[in-house]
DNA sequence: AGCACGCCGACT
DNA sequence: GTCGGCGTGCTC
């Protein structure tokens, strides 16, 4: 009898749960668990019919009553545990609310594309191998004794090495069983990562590098932001590894998130070197790597991850340190859909954990400087660079009155030339891929443009061709004025091809390089092209941000930047902060060795008091200056910004559709939110949609979102696609 | 986002 | 007379 109840009372348990599903609706939705299946966890991934098909969804509550008469059932469970759990739940539910995104949406985000499609979490238990007989040698087989050969070489460095890494040394898998078979090489069970740990010595760090240390070991244990404001080759880097080391010794794993463009070989190498075996998340991985990636550091196997953006979103065992490097960096902000910015995430991660954050940067945001100034983040200096070298003097050039060559100033021909004759490198930055941003006729002005977007196209040589830079339009240059039909084109203005022509007839003795999206995407041997620039005879170099970034020119005496300009001009107004930080970075590039190094700056506003602030005091003294001047004009970061974009082929669609948004929130908004808009997008149209935007700034945080959840769900035309912005990057 | 239902033009 | 265009509306 007593048995007879408690099934009664199972069978009328409530067996409704709700699921969110990855589409762009902001409900979640009921279903019920059949009676022969368990109740699922919370944050187990369910497979469950929706409208006429089927979906992957998340659990995300369990026992609800449902207002419905007959939920649907679910089709089954996928995950008996779950997929999503504990912190990174909450971090989907807070960022659902932040972003105002789907929370369905959000938490397809945050999964590896393979479990967003429902595959089971199997890890793959990787391979290891131990050189068993390094004397084997077989003379009618040179690559098995090559192999043996690799391995012996590599022995002093790993007692172990993965099947993964000799099939890329290009070893291939039966050579590996057949060595096996012979039982040259055995096979190690179980990843041996603390064997590995700790192999090369740390190197001696500066007094201000121990502080630096010292300071994030202490916050061990408890939430604190610590912003590591290191100048260029001051070895922030050194100060990660050494903070790393005990977090790791005491078993602690630890996340690194670097920039898109700096995860190279080269900086896998440098944590490898130091801690054995480093996981790496790229966008150039299989979703099933990602997924082993993601699994071995979920289940502790892994002890340190190197990641780009999405990274931010992997799960750990015990999470103990979190470091974001280059964190002004722009590739940390997810620029569509859910527009997510990372940095802001491993803020939240490390404050849900209880963990020490360490954002570094030679050049910081305004927002990590603001929280500085507001007592929230500790600022950590390193104001010198290792090894004695100095930082490289500034010099302006009045491009006023004077007649250029292709960009290129007298003085500043003459500079460089000073620099290639005392063997000095040269590097030269400017920022425009392709040849000239302009084909204008000299007839009638008319100019080349998109026939999509309201750009200009851009001529470029090798492969001559006109393209547009923002719907990636290409085709073959015009001989005659589509307008007037007269064949006087003139391709007007300066980009990376044309300066490396200019350099090329002015300095036919040296060796030129350029470095820019177009060669390194059909330039394999980029690599190849900076051990050859590293080996330290003269040369010059000529790129775009890609050389501001990451890499090291020990050799680099000569920094140029060909037009400052554009950059502090623009209507953004982050656009001098951006200018600034890229600035630096280029110049931080001179003389990192023990070469002095210059930095030239051409510029037709030398009086221009953001570039003169920028060089007499710093970067720092630029950037208190431009906090003053967000302060004033009440901007970020002193208040919160929001921009809802909306975009479509006809464009009074996406104005109306902003005109009413804006209605809506002003009608709400009897406080000071301040509504700018709607205003076209700064590229007004591309690939033949009109793009407008609606900027919002409020006092306060809770005002903002109050404001933005009181949009609501608007009513959207089919053809227009819309968005909300918290935090935008690009703001105008 | 999918996907289907729903009313108006050129085809076996 | 049907196949099919993509406009609108729903998904527990």
């Amino acid at each position: 009898m007593a048995q007879l109840s408690v099934e009664c009372l199972m069978s009328q348990a409530n067996r409704i749960i709700q699921v969110a599903v990855p589409r762009p609706l902001h409900a979640v939705y009921d279903y019920s668990v059949p009676e022969d299946m368990p109740i699922p966890n919370v944050g187990a991934r369910l497979s469950v019919p929706f409208g006429r098909t089927q979906t992957i969804g998340v659990c995300v509550n369990v026992d609800v009553t449902s207002p419905h008469k007959s939920p649907k059932p679910i089709n089954e469970i996928i995950d008996d545990d779950a997929a999503i759990t504990g912190e990174l739940l909450d971090l989907a539910h807070w960022m659902s609310a932040y972003y105002h995104h789907p929370l369905g949406e959000v938490l397809a985000t945050i999964l590896p594309n393979a479990a967003r499609k429902g595959l089971p979490f199997v890890l793959e238990e990787e391979d290891f191998w131990h050189l068993a007989n390094a004397q084997y040698t077989n003379a009618r087989a040179p690559k098995q004794t090559a192999l043996v050969e690799y391995m012996s070489q590599h022995l002093a460095e790993y007692p172990v090495i993965a099947g993964k890494a000799l099939v890329e040394a290009g070893f291939s898998r039966a050579m590996i069983n057949k060595l096996a078979e012979l039982e040259v090489i055995t096979r190690v069970s179980a990843a041996p990562r603390r064997a590995l740990a700790a192999k090369a010595p740390a190197l001696d760090a500066s007094a201000e590098q121990h502080a630096a240390i010292d300071a994030i070991e202490a916050a061990a244990g408890r939430f604190e932001v610590l912003l590591l404001e290191g100048v260029t080759g001051s070895g922030k880097t050194e100060v990660y590894l050494q903070s790393m080391a005990p977090v790791l010794a005491r078993g602690g794993q630890v996340m690194v998130l670097v920039p898109e463009i700096a995860l190279t070989p080269q900086t896998l190498a440098r944590f490898e070197k130091r801690f054995g075996q480093v996981g790496m998340l790229h966008s150039a991985l299989t979703d099933k790597q990602r997924l082993q990636t993601w699994l071995r550091c979920r289940d502790g196997e892994l002890n340190i991850l190197i990641g780009t953006r999405s990274a931010v979103f992997t799960p750990f065992k015990q999470l103990d340190l979190i470091i974001v490097d280059e964190e002004h960096d722009s590739s940390y902000k997810q620029q569509e859909g859910l527009r997510y910015s990372a940095r802001d995430l491993t803020a939240k991660r490390a404050h849900s954990l209880g963990i020490p954050l360490v954002l570094g940067s030679a050049t910081p945001s305004l927002e990590s400087l603001y929280n500085v100034s507001r007592k929230r983040y500790t600022l950590l200096k390193l104001p010198h660079r290792a090894g004695g070298a100095s930082m490289p003097s500034y010099h302006l050039i009045d491009l006023r009155g004077q007649t250029l060559q292709d960009g290129f100033s007298r003085t500043l021909i003459d500079v460089i030339r000073h620099h290639l004759t005392a063997k000095g490198q040269v590097l030269i930055y400017l920022n425009r891929r392709g040849f000239a941003p302009t084909l204008l006729c000299q007839s009638c002005g008319w100019q080349c443009h998109c026939s999509d977007c309201d750009a200009k196209l851009t001529l470029h040589r090798s492969p001559a061709q006109m393209i547009c830079h923002h719907c990636m339009l290409k085709f073959q240059i015009p001989e005659l004025c589509e307008h007037c039909g007269q064949p006087n084109l003139l391709p007007v203005g300066l980009g990376t091809q044309r300066a490396e022509d200019a350099v090329e007839a002015l300095f036919p003795e040296v060796p030129i390089y350029r470095v820019d999206r177009d060669t390194t995407r059909t330039n394999r041997q980029l690599g190849e092209q900076l051990d050859k620039i590293n080996e330290g005879s003269s040369c010059i170099m000529v790129g775009t941000q890609m050389l501001a970034k990451g890499h090291h020119f020990p050799s680099v005496t000569l920094v140029v930047v060909l037009n400052a300009d554009s950059g502090f001009l623009s209507p953004d107004f982050r656009a001098p902060e951006r200018t600034a930080q890229l600035v630096v970075q280029v110049a931080g590039r001179a003389g990192r060795a023990e070469r002095p190094g210059e930095v030239w700056i051409q510029s037709y506003q030398p009086d221009n008091p953001m570039l003169t602030r920028l060089i007499e005091d710093g970067y720092d003294g630029f950037a208190q200056e431009e906090l003053k001047t967000r302060e004033e004009a009440g901007l970020p970061p002193i208040l919160p910004m929001a921009m809802l974009r909306a975009e479509s082929e006809d464009g009074r669609l996406a104005l109306d559709f902003l005109q009413t948004c804006k209605n809506t929130l002003t009608s709400m908004g009897r406080n000071q939110v301040e509504v700018m808009g709607p205003i076209p997008a700064p590229m007004a149209r591309i690939a033949n949609r009109f793009r407008y935007q609606l900027m919002l700034i409020a006092p306060s945080r809770s005002q903002l979102h109050q404001l933005l959840h009181g949009l609501g769900r608007p009513k959207v035309p089919a053809q227009l696609r819309w968005s909300i912005d918290v935090d935008p990057y690009d703001a105008l």
